[in-house]
DNA sequence: TATTGTTATACTCTATAACTATA
DNA sequence: TATAGTTATAGAGTATAACAATA
């Protein structure tokens, strides 16, 4: 639990310097290499869809995110990230890199093995 | 990350489990041992003063909590958890503890000392 | 009929700024 | 003057229920 709440705040803390909510983050994290529905988001997420559609909608006014209607169903809108959310999504995900590398400092190698191996057992990501 | 998200998702998932958001789980957590000052809350959860005004708004009508004044300071005010309340954070701390053993069940001996190793190194909790 | 997304509504959580009561 | 707590206000995040458009 330690470790978790560590990472947590690790994470609201770079989300925050870009002012980002933690769910905002985790947005941009799925939009890296995907180009979802809104339905896909709420299952990704875990969220109701009427939720999703204030996410996406805050999420656009800042430029971040553009909703497209799908080829192939009417009925669908799909979300891609745009030219300056794939930059802050990349920036973020360095930046995160770096602070969970700098919590693991002075973690010994079998130290991360086993976190590793930890979280290879856990139910799918 | 995978680690800190499946704790924060089995915390989420007990707290909703008694109608209890994060916060208000990490506020009974915190009322099992102290009858801190409004203050001191905001120090432990991070969080503005103006915020926990809400808080613990909420908690007493729900009758978690109680409002006390200071014997010492009459510009204090300190929270004390009511007998419901701790109830309720004694049966939370077993569901936790429960789903947390239950989440390292498939780790090694040698995984859960790394690991325990490695909160030992964090910041203060 | 079933699914997708939105709207209307309500509540929690959070912050900033302004205020009061006390020290 | 400084500190503790509250209020007013604003916004994000979330859910439930009802709805229109499409399949």
């Amino acid at each position: 639990m330690q470790v978790s709440f560590a990472v947590q705040v690790v994470l609201t803390r770079v989300a925050a310097q870009q002012d980002l909510s933690l769910t905002q983050l985790r947005l941009l994290g799925i939009l890296r290499d995907r180009t979802p529905s809104m339905a896909a988001i709420a299952d990704f997420l875990e969220l109701d869809r009427s939720s999703i559609t204030g996410l996406i909608d805050r999420a656009e006014r800042r430029g971040l995110v553009a909703r497209r209607p799908s080829p192939s169903d009417a009925r669908v809108t799909l979300v891609e990230a745009t030219a300056v959310g794939l930059e802050l999504a990349s920036r973020i995900g360095a930046e995160v890199g770096a602070s969970i590398e700098q919590l693991l400092a002075g973690s010994s190698a079998t130290a991360r093995a086993s976190i590793e191996k930890l979280a290879a057992s856990l139910p799918q990501p």
